[in-house]
DNA sequence: TCGTTTTATCGCAATATTACGATTTAATAT
DNA sequence: ATATTAAATCGTAATATTGCGATAAAACGA
């Protein structure tokens, strides 16, 4: 065993889960944190300021790219990455109405 | 390897990462919305309304519980779980902060 | 007390994630 | 053409997660 069964869950659950998965590292924390900051980057600059080897970097930007939420285009010889606003509001949306059914029903 | 080097990251981007990770299951989710449908539940209806095993449910339910947004009190013979709304709001407002960053800065 | 019910925990197997060095790929510069 | 730079991918090792059956623990009822 160890395969999650995404099956027999909702659509929605999936999501939800998805996006969280995304967020569920810290490195992929601070690559969002890194974007907004910067607003657009060369993984370079990212190199500078995360503790990781430059594949691993690579693999969490892929890991964010999977789900849409970051977008890379070819800039010269290197990459420029931002988020993508409007996948990332899609899938927010879906969280911020867990969090708000959750306040709702528990602290009226 | 393959150990988080959690250590090299902020206290808030190991948080807004933990509460992630306890999200990024359909399963948990699926916990989470059924807690705030019934307000309350024992884990017998949790049996009943998700396609997993007794032990497996109970795991979801400990780490959920690890991080503190649920919480479980022992009534009779059963248990008793509800979402800690202390916990939730002061884990989640982070996370909103992070989509607010965001969108701050993408979508103006 | 003995069985029942309810939940937690243990032990294990399958799979996924994390990380890194080495290599590849692609664009650019010399 | 060749070297350089930037980023992706491959291969591999360590560790974590997911899932379940079996078993333990705790409270209750007969």
């Amino acid at each position: 065993m160890g395969s999650s069964k995404s099956l027999y869950f909702s659509e929605e659950q999936n999501r939800l889960a998805g996006l969280s998965k995304a967020l569920s590292h810290p490195a992929r924390i601070a690559i969002l944190q890194y974007l907004v900051k910067n607003h657009t980057c060369m993984v370079g600059g990212l190199m500078e300021s995360l503790p990781l080897s430059q594949s691993t970097i690579s693999q969490h930007l892929k890991e964010l790219r999977s789900i849409g939420i970051v977008r890379g285009e070819i800039e010269g010889s290197s990459v420029c990455y931002c988020i993508d606003e409007e996948k990332w509001k899609e899938l927010t949306e879906a969280l911020q109405g867990l969090i708000f059914d959750v306040n709702k029903t528990c602290c009226p």
